[in-house]
DNA sequence: TCGGCACAAACTGTCGACAGTCGGCAATCG
DNA sequence: CGATTGCCGACTGTCGACAGTTTGTGCCGA
């Protein structure tokens, strides 16, 4: 072994391209709502006000095209993605179908390592649930539901969930607060837990559809409020 | 001769920027084998001999890197995409995944119409299955599972598949030949359209898993045949 | 007062160019 | 003779600029 240049590891020194920091930049402050849903993105004026030239803009903004956060019009240029009702039970419908199979394909090769993995993470998930702040819930929440996706051990189902999270995020984005109790999300996740450890199938894909579901209907109905608010 | 400012026939005439062009042309090359997999594929080379600058060049490269048929190394540039038997395997797991999401969402709204459709198609492939253009029979047999993803009604179901289907293209573009009989192909897609009629999940959901399943072999058996003689 | 037309501003699509970096090759040293 | 080092070519990342298009605005006429 000990070849001090693994070209499998990471790099020691990373020079970020821009396109990454953009890609970065961008989606950050998307997440954060600092660009209103719809928004119009000018590349120059992006280009401009990192003090760079438009080229890397547009490579971040296609980027961030197929992942669902932005969208482009030919000769319009790129805008805020906005989520309507129907996308959203779309995203939330596709979530249902990732994750019941990749709870199953834990189910099939569930063992102690799995399971302690797992706990853990359930665990960090309860600290931050009783904490204030709702965005570390979501990506404790989604970090969950990741690692669940890591243990499929199917890498392409893995990018098929972590392009789903994106829209995901943008979808929680669009309203205040998304989740129940600290109690609520914490007996939720482990009742997964339990569901995958009791080598159920259906017991197990119940779990989840009732799972996604609860989210699903929290974000809609939240959704809904927002909107008769913004427009009543 | 082509004025481009035509607004009267705008929807169909649009015209096509280079990127969308160099996509088309990329895509195509790579799935008829033109490019070798893992062939470096050179920004000012490609520009050149298109005619262009590397700026669309660049764009296409980055939004098929996004659909799965190059890769990017940073400061090495674009890859024709290479699978081994793992990543394939994956690939047709995470396609049973979503099949069979999509064919549960088709039971619970199947009707006279929807079983014309599929009926149709059904034996447009039936009519090329006899035939000798493996790439048609290919592309009618994806279609078949295409419309399949339509009837669903979840859009975003819809383009999880269509980004799998350009990795599952490349699978096939892999190896010389895919299918069973021609016989095999219609009983097995008139299977799954008896399993839809049926109305029973488990039965629709076993024929899903059958149906992949067969593909994924070949395509893992032909491949494996494939590495061996490339490397024996 | 209102609708249509023309002009102007802003922006995207595309281009050519430059600099920094990577991989390969050859000369050099042990 | 093998390993290392420096150099060279090729290429990517990034930049500034131009042309064509789209949007918004103001003027003119009815």
């Amino acid at each position: 072994m000990a070849n001090p240049r693994d070209p499998s590891a990471a790099p020691f020194v990373v020079q970020r391209n821009l396109v990454d920091q953009v890609v970065d930049y961008l989606t950050e402050a998307i997440l954060a709502s600092r660009f209103a849903p719809g928004e119009r993105l000018s590349e120059a004026g992006l280009a401009a006000e990192l003090g760079i030239s438009r080229a890397p803009v547009r490579e971040a903004a296609r980027l961030m095209e197929s992942r669902g956060l932005l969208v482009s019009r030919p000769r319009r240029g790129f805008f805020v993605r906005t989520l309507d009702v129907a996308e959203l039970s779309d995203v939330f419908d596709l979530r249902i179908g990732l994750e019941r199979h990749a709870f199953e394909r834990v189910m099939t090769r569930f063992d102690a390592a799995i399971e302690q993995r797992l706990h853990r993470q359930i665990s960090r998930l309860c600290e931050v649930a009783a904490g204030d702040d709702e965005g570390l819930k979501i990506e404790e929440d989604l970090a969950f539901h990741r690692l669940v996706f890591e243990l499929a051990d199917n890498a392409r189902l893995a990018r098929a969930f972590d392009d789903l999270s994106f829209e995901l995020r943008l979808c929680i984005t669009l309203i205040t607060r998304t989740h129940e109790t600290p109690e609520s999300i914490a007996a939720s996740h482990w009742r997964l837990l339990e569901a995958l450890k009791s080598g159920d199938p259906q017991r197990c894909r119940d779990e989840v559809d009732y799972h996604i579901g609860v989210a699903r209907d929290s974000v809609i109905e939240r959704l809904a409020d927002h909107a008769g608010v913004a427009r009543g």
